[in-house]
DNA sequence: AATTAATGATTACAAATGTAAACTTAAACC
DNA sequence: GGTTTAAGTTTACATTTGTAATCATTAATT
């Protein structure tokens, strides 16, 4: 069993995650079902992800008689978080504004939603900054071509191991 | 050449294209050595992902001389919308607002982009909802636990096929 | 008790992805 | 003009991912 605490799941491992983390605690009779329905899956095939999911480390079991109960071991929120990372570590830091406007132009948001992000966006402004530092290597964004302007902070320092615009908490 | 516009990158093609977009028009030789730098690629690799986005439609090529100059033939903000849809439709639509307020809280914003930011969520209030509806399948989140109060609108409705919280324009 | 069915484990296999060397050809240089 | 070199093409190969059948074992049924 893989103990590398990474976080990491494909897109039909995510599927069965997110069974388990409906359920807390589920046989795999019911993820088998629940996937059959949605993405039209093969018992089989809902079992070897489940199988490697075990393997990761990011399912837990018990046994239950014959058979296992399965619990999740990592957060939805720490999928979520860790994949976005990912994402947006392809995003120049001086986009991120632009794509968080995007992503909240076409969300459908509650009252108690607005509220927060609100209050959220109220507190940035404490920290806020003139001019987002681009964290991109030379040769991969615009920023670098008007040197000097405002590219001066980040610019050219972050690697491909450093910090992206988002980090985690 | 395959030209199912399906605007989709690997990880590492998503580097070569980063390069393009920055430069509009590039050589190999430029690409090769930007990722040198950042991702100590070998020429060769790099030769590979840009064969392989020439392949998909995602690079143009113009003859200049004997060699190539390469152009990029999708936008960088359709790349990340639909990496970013991908993403979101692995979350539900009710806690879309709680991940860009994590987006939020962890984006280092200019004030311009807050200021954006904050008229968005103003018109957002117009067309804000008492209770998001919940989108997923049956089985894949704990709404569908206490029904009857808040996710009878939306829940149950949306296989995998349909849409996601966040849609393209 | 013998048979059937369910469940987890093992094996399979193609496509996608990451990583790179080898080959080919035409251009630049001596 | 012959040789080195750069650029694009082809081939290679391991790993990951998606998709599933088969096998083994235990539990349930007749």
């Amino acid at each position: 069993m893989n103990t590398e605490m990474d976080s990491k799941v494909t897109e039909a491992e995510w599927e069965i995650m997110r069974v388990v983390w409906a359920q807390n605690k589920v046989t795999s009779k019911e993820i088998i079902e629940v996937l059959q329905q949605k993405k039209d899956w093969k018992p089989a095939t809902t079992k070897t992800f489940i199988g490697r999911l075990v393997h990761k480390g990011m399912l837990e079991t018990e046994t239950e008689g014959r058979k296992y109960i399965y619990s999740a071991k990592v957060k939805e929120a720490d999928i979520i978080r860790s994949s976005l990372n990912e994402l947006f570590a392809n995003i120049c830091s001086r986009d991120v504004g632009n794509t968080i406007a995007y992503l909240l132009s076409n969300a459908t948001l509650s009252f108690k939603d607005i509220d927060k992000l609100e209050k959220i966006l109220e507190r940035k402004k404490k920290d806020a900054v003139e001019e987002v530092p681009c964290n991109c290597v030379p040769g991969q964004c615009k920023c670098h071509e008007h040197e000097g302007s405002n590219c001066n902070s980040g610019c050219h320092s972050v690697s491909d191991t450093g910090q992206v615009s988002i980090n985690e908490q």
